[in-house]
DNA sequence: TTGTATGCGTTATCAT
DNA sequence: ATGATAACGCATACAA
């Protein structure tokens, strides 16, 4: 299928080329409506399809947003699995293409920059999802473009942010332990990473135990990867050892299943012997054995906003610095993995 | 950040565009070895980054492949939700990554052409998940670019394809069932499309029956999309009647769990009073209550294969056309879900 | 082996 | 209002 240029549209309709950009670029105020009308019926006719090559050589526009999201460290393969991510994506993408631009999906290798990728596709804007290693977000800075990050709480004034308090949903978390009669609270989670989303989780779980006048006890916390396989080894050493534990709060809904699992597999059940409540609220919390009781967070809004805001920083050139962070609202979602224990009043 | 170009990159290295561009593209049998190191040299001094728009205008190249997926009718979100698209996904990107290569993921709304897209940004090639009409799969022949497709029964020897065996896949859950003693089984599935994946389970389900020497009952069939919610409403349905159906065989798993919900939702149990098989194998299979049985199939091999062969297609200018479709291996994952029943033997 | 010049499709500048 | 024409950055055919 040979190629139609924008010259052969101009030829076709008896005007220069530069009218013919004009009313494809919807500055018709700068032609004559004849023109309009004979442009319009040439693109028609020809099926005019501009090349966005071409566009962005000229004008450093590619409409091309690249949104990074984590990958797993052995196969280097995308965090999808995690359905947070998915939701997130299903929002970006959704709202990215109501606007017409394009998402670039990719994970970035550990140590390796995103620079080479933005300026070889003269990205419009990137939504980055995940924590990285400083250079990474230097990196990024040095491009000049729009960039909204999400769940990250790296505090530069360069980058537009979106995401939650997440140390107030581990307070909530806590809480809610608390309040239903749970003392002995432990906690497990992935990797607590400075400035990443779990260490906020963990400041707001203790600041709970400690209002309550409780202990932060070191052993009750289970620190290792984000993953169903994790929890589930945590919930057996949480059964099965001889501690006091009754409770356990879990960073994210995918280990806090794998809490429920261990529990199981060590003859006992959640929440009889061990209550679990979750963070997140993926689709499977409400259909799991119980239904979990997390703390909800609204991942395809969370995606649409972080484009809304970006596609917004793209439009007014160099004025997007003066964005608030974007906090999204958190809920408690009480199903039945939480038991309440002891005659404490509410 | 100015742009470093190819031009001052040459100067730096006092060669000529044309040498960089040589050594760049890898021809550096073309160039003395002094000039390679002059330039590698410079290269690394300016960090050079090259332009793929300006390298896609002048060559055709994009490095850049769309990636198509189901989404939402009513929300027009990508289907990722479904964690079968999600790992098939995760397959793509890094098979993809790994040659350098980047995707657009997108949806595509329904009735309108990608045809636009692919011309737009000159992409190399595209993998197509879902079922489309007609007039798509024409217009992608027309931008003649390779093309695999994943999981279509569309027969045209211009695209490349991988697969399962669907029908055999619908055979084999079916024959699972009346091995394990079952005579009575239901089929809840999503809308059955000429040509699409699920039409072909149905026909491995009847298959098995006649085998069976068993009658292919329409009242048993439960057709309708592929949701939770709707598997739910079919297990409540298949538990409640006054039905003889003792096992169900639900053509995905999202299906499957939901059928299990509804089931235990009239105050039945799995697999005591309905066994159920399902179908891919999704991750919370492994994990549901009680662990599904069912038809498992590597959605992120899938994937991965699908990267491979259009990749080796793009290499082979136009030889593309001479592959066989790939079928990927089917596995019965045989956990709880399924009861036997009655005295038969085997 | 190396350099020059041209084309790729579009936008934007500048005359007309 | 409209139409030439020069960038934009790179690859490559061709000349040296």
């Amino acid at each position: 299928m040979k190629r139609v240029t924008i010259r052969d549209v101009s030829e076709k309709a008896g005007v220069s080329t530069a009218a013919v950009s004009y009313v494809l670029n919807g500055r018709e105020g700068k032609v004559s409506s004849e023109t309009v009308a004979k442009v319009r019926k040439a693109v028609e006719e020809l099926n005019y399809i501009p090349d966005f090559s071409a566009r962005s050589l000229a004008n450093n526009k590619s409409k091309l947003i690249g949104v990074v999201i984590p990958q797993t460290e052995e196969r280097k393969q995308l965090l999808l699995q995690n359905p947070f991510y998915s939701e997130l994506v299903c929002g970006i993408e959704a709202r990215l293409r109501q606007s017409g631009y394009h998402m670039i999906l990719s994970g970035v290798e550990k140590g390796e920059g995103y620079l080479d990728t933005s300026m070889q596709r003269n990205l419009d804007g990137a939504i980055i999802t995940g924590i990285y290693q400083e250079s990474f977000y230097e990196d990024l800075k040095k491009v000049r473009m729009p960039i909204v990050l999400i769940d990250s709480y790296i505090n530069d004034s360069y980058f537009d942010s979106v995401g939650i308090d997440d140390e107030l949903g581990g307070y909530m978390a806590t809480k809610h332990l608390i309040d239903n009669g749970h003392t002995n609270i432990a906690l497990v989670t992935g990797l607590i990473r400075k400035d990443g989303v779990v260490e906020k989780r963990f400041l707001g779980y203790k600041r709970a135990l400690k209002e309550a006048g409780l202990f932060y006890n070191p052993d009750y916390v289970f620190e290792h990867s984000v993953t169903y396989e994790y929890g589930r080894e945590a919930g057996k050493l949480i059964a099965s050892k001889q501690m006091e534990i009754t409770a356990a709060f879990a960073t994210s809904d995918l280990m806090a299943m794998g809490v429920m699992q261990g529990v199981r597999d060590e003859g006992r059940e959640v929440p009889t012997h061990i209550s679990v409540i979750g963070f997140d609220d993926i689709s499977v919390a409400r259909i799991s054995t119980p239904p979990l009781t997390t703390i909800r967070q609204d991942a395809v809004a969370k995606g649409i906003m972080a484009a809304e805001r970006l596609l917004s920083a793209i439009g007014h050139t160099e004025a997007y610095r003066s964005f608030e962070p974007l906090v999204m609202p958190l809920e408690l979602i009480d199903r039945r993995s939480v038991l309440r224990i002891g005659g404490s009043a509410e």
